[in-house]
Parts: structure tokens; C-alpha cells; sequence
RNA sequence: GGCAAGUUACCCAAGCGGCCAAAGGGAUCUGACUGUAAAUCAGCUGGUGUAUGCCUUCGGGGGUUCGAAUCCCUCACUUGCCA
């Protein structure tokens, strides 16, 4: 988890002289109220929200995008709401493409705390415009149903709520949508009153792709309190081949360590491509201007040193980990990647190198294809024989193409490297 | 409530009694080339492991048949039209 340092370490650019300026900067102000109404609002101090909907044990790297941006908010003298979704939650804004399975509500629950507990390593819950932490099922469980339907659903136009993008997609697909899920954005207009009339929220920053969500906000306080309030939308975070960010291996990179390891992490952003890794730095970091700058110029002259993708790596690492942990991925990843000959390592730094890795513990004697399967390289042993048919097995970078064979070379007598591919790497410790 | 169409592997989608572990595309993965990039080209992609084998899989359950993803019944869900 991120350190105070770290906190502490964060300032935005003091060549911008509006905080608005930075973030079109960044490039993560996709979308806005009216820009100089915003402006206005900034250059006093505000209290801002942003939302996150507890629909997995984790906040993953598009939320990342959402904290950072509150953070440069909070640098920037305003005050954040970090709002959990524990009442969206049981909901469930409309996806695109299909309706949502349900989840229980002690589930839920659980996702709630722990996405709270994520959230508070990036914001700073002290001082003067301290962040605050809030969960919208603790003002939507006192509505009654006919309370609701009186209060906030009266001021809902169905044309209205049939025309924002989420819903007519849906309602244009083959899925449909259920009147549950259409009404996900009445829940989220009602946060953004209730934040308003307790706190004084003015404001509310979200994902490009939540604007009908966002906007039914500004719409329900308009009419109910005569006020206008502002909204910044970030912009889906794409990559350069038009790929989805934020995937490896198809799988989402979580914040939690858990789920995904902080050399992972690292890994992710190391390879990031060069078309991509100013975006990412301006987006991800709290590096200024001239620094970013820098990196660009060392990007297009020297490419393969991949200067500007290992500071990326570190420094997200550390935002979302810690810098022992981001130093210790880097270190593993040096070590790993670096020489080429393992045997050269002492065993100390081959030993933490290896523990960063996802791990199995294995007998001697134990096959390539266990080795694989027991370390997580590979589904099944069927998949294992594949990639050593296909030549993507090495063991202590010496490649294996012998189907039977068998783990024999432990480094220092305990440990072993084994790679499916060139970047998918486990360690092995030989037990007993 | 009535009528119609639909539910296939990670996603889209073909198949309409045996030649179906199931076409095609996407995506992932792997190899070559590189910089642990990108682009490009090639290969793999249910399990078991070598057995013209066996097991699991075409929404759930049941049936017809020597044989079913394919036919019938039933249940569930989705969509559209009608009331």
C-alpha cells in the first residue's frame, strides 16, 4: 500500500496556473460542464465525488485513473468524497452488452470494505481538505419505495432517461434491459444530491462512459436545488493498437496484491508500448512537465532503452504498492531479465527474485510438465506438452524440448527458473 | 395470457440424425524478427496422453433412435409481435 511518503512525495505542476490546464494537460479531461463555469468553481475551493461500484473484490487500473485524477484534485485544494457504491452495487449500471448477474448482499458488503480500504491509500484523510470517505447505501436504505418513487422519481423523464447511450444500446440489442438497470441512473442522480445537500459537492469527475450516469446528477440537483453543479468525465484509456488497456493476458490488473502481485505490475507497465508510454506517464504519474517531456525525447532516441517505460513501472508500482515493493519488482525484474546467466546470482538475490514470481514448491525429480502445471505456467498437462512441443519451455533459460523431461538443475541446490515463453517466468523451490 | 424466434466452447457465429471435440471470425497463448516494444508472418487453443481409445462439453431435465448439438416433450431464461 502506498506509503504517506508517498502521499506526501505528490505535487501537481506549478507551471500550470489552473488546475484545469494540467489535467487537458494529462489528457484526462475528456469531457465537462461548461468549461468556464468549471474554471470559476476551481479557482475557489470545492468539495468534489467519485464513485466506485463495488462489482469486484478489487478496484483495477481503470479506477486508477479516477483516483489519481481526485488526487491532483485534492493537491489542488479541493476537497474528495471517495464514494462506494455498497446501494449501486446491488444494482449495477447497465453494460453494454448484456445484463448484469446480481450479486448477493453480503458479498457486496465485502467488496465494499475492501474497495474502501483501497481507496484510502490514494487520498489524504487529513488536514484542511481532508477526503472523506462515503457509502450511498447509508442515505438510499432510508427511502421507502413510494418515498423514492414520490421524491426523486418524479423529477425523472423517462424520454430522457430511454435516451442516454447506456440504456439504448441495451435497449437496441438483443439482451434488452431490466427495469432494474434502467434505473441505475436515478440512484446515481440521487448521490449526487444527497453529497450536495450534506457536504456541498459541487462536483463530480467519473469515466467517460458513465456521462448519462454522471449528468443525471447535474440534471436532479438543477431541478431540485436551482444549482448548477459541474462534472469531469475522464477519457477511456485506449491503447495506440487500439487494444484494451489494462488487460494482461486478458485478465484485468488488480490494485490488490493478491490478485495481482506487485512484480506483475510492474511487468504490465514495463511493456508498455512506446506509442502509448508518455500518455501513460501524463495519465499514471505525478511527474512534471519538463520531466515527462524528457522521457519523450529519450523515447523517440533511443527507444530500445525503454527509459520512460522503467520509470513508468516503478513509479505506478510504488503509487499502488509501496517503493520497497516497486524496488524490490524492479530488482526481480533485473535479475530475471538482466544478464542471462542465473547461476551467477547469489542466492539471496536469486531467492527474493524468485519470490516476487508466482511460486511452487516441488520435489526433486518432479517433471517439466508438473513443474508447469504446479507453478501456474500452465492449465493442464496438456497445454504444458503443447508448449514444450512448441518450443516455449526453458528451465534455467535452457530450453527444454524433451516432453519427459524432468527438472534435474537446481541453482544453489533449491531453486529453479522456469519460463513458458519469453516473459512468463515461475520459480521453483525444490521442498524439503 | 397468446403467437413467433432464440439459448453452441473466452466472445461473435455456423452446424439441423452418424464423416462433430463441433466450420469461420475475433481474442488469448506460442514461435520467428526485435528492444521483456509495435507491425508482420507462422502455429496452438476441452481433458487424458498416444489409445483408429476413453471422459466432459452445444440452456436444465426427460424421451425417441443402433446413434442426438441436431427429432419430440417439458422447464427456465432472452427477444419481438399481439392482448
Amino acid at each position: 500500500m502506498a506509503t504517506s511518503q508517498t502521499l506526501a512525495a505528490q505535487r501537481n505542476d506549478s507551471t500550470f496556473s489552473h488546475i484545469v490546464d494540467e489535467l487537458k494537460w494529462r489528457g484526462v479531461m475528456a469531457l465537462s460542464t461548461d468549461e468556464a463555469e468549471l474554471r470559476k468553481a476551481l479557482s475557489g475551493q470545492i468539495t468534489f465525488y467519485c464513485g466506485f461500484d463495488p462489482t469486484a473484490p478489487s478496484l483495477h487500473l481503470g479506477n486508477l485513473v479516477q483516483l489519481i485524477t481526485m488526487r491532483r484534485l485534492q493537491l489542488a485544494g479541493h476537497k474528495p468524497l471517495a464514494l462506494v457504491g455498497g446501494a449501486t452495487g446491488l444494482i449495477g449500471d447497465p453494460k453494454p452488452t448484456a445484463e448484469r448477474t446480481l450479486n448477493d448482499r453480503e458479498t457486496v458488503g465485502l467488496w465494499v470494505e475492501k474497495l474502501a480500504e483501497q481507496n484510502s491509500r490514494f487520498l489524504d484523510f487529513e488536514g484542511e481538505n481532508a477526503a472523506r470517505m462515503v457509502n450511498n447505501l447509508d442515505w438510499t436504505k432510508e427511502y421507502s419505495a413510494i418515498d423514492f418513487l414520490r421524491e426523486i422519481g418524479k423529477h425523472y423523464r423517462v424520454g430522457k432517461m430511454l435516451s442516454k447511450d447506456a440504456v439504448s444500446a441495451r435497449l437496441n440489442s438483443e439482451a434488452g434491459i431490466s427495469y432494474t438497470e434502467f434505473s441505475y441512473q436515478i440512484l446515481q442522480g440521487l448521490d449526487f444530491l444527497e453529497l450536495y445537500r450534506r457536504y456541498g459537492c459541487t462536483m463530480q469527475t467519473g469515466g467517460s462512459d458513465q456521462w448519462g450516469n454522471l449528468t443525471s446528477g447535474t440534471d436532479l440537483i438543477h431541478r431540485v436545488e436551482g444549482k448548477s453543479v459541474h462534472l469531469i468525465a475522464t477519457p477511456l484509456i485506449t491503447n495506440a493498437d487500439g487494444k484494451k488497456f489494462g488487460k494482461s493476458e486478458g485478465n484485468a490488473i488488480w490494485l490488490d496484491a493478491e490478485l495481482t502481485s506487485p512484480y506483475a505490475m510492474y511487468q504490465f507497465w514495463l511493456n508498455t508500448d512506446d506509442a502509448d508510454v508518455i500518455d501513460r506517464l501524463k495519465v499514471f504519474t505525478f511527474l512534471s512537465r519538463a520531466e515527462i517531456e524528457d522521457y519523450e525525447a529519450q523515447v523517440a532516441a533511443e527507444p530500445h532503452l525503454r527509459a520512460a517505460q522503467r520509470r513508468l513501472a516503478l513509479e505506478v508500482t510504488e503509487l499502488v504498492h509501496s517503493e520497497q515493493e516497486a524496488q524490490a519488482a524492479r530488482d526481480a525484474s533485473l535479475a530475471l531479465f538482466g544478464s542471462g546467466d542465473l547461476a551467477a546470482l547469489d542466492a539471496a538475490t536469486l531467492r527474493s527474485a524468485l519470490a516476487e514470481l508466482p511460486n511452487a514448491k516441488v520435489d526433486s525429480g518432479v517433471t517439466v510438465i508438473q513443474a508447469l502445471v504446479e507453478s501456474g505456467l500452465a492449465e493442464s498437462n496438456g497445454a504444458a506438452r503443447r508448449a514444450i512441443e512448441q518450443g516455449a519451455v526453458s528451465v534455467n533459460k535452457q530450453k527444454i524440448s524433451d516432453t519427459d523431461a524432468t527438472v534435474s538443475d537446481f541453482l544453489h541446490g533449491q531453486m529453479a527458473v522456469i519460463a513458458k515463453g519469453k516473459k512468463n517466468l515461475a520459480g521453483l523451490f525444490l521442498s524439503g
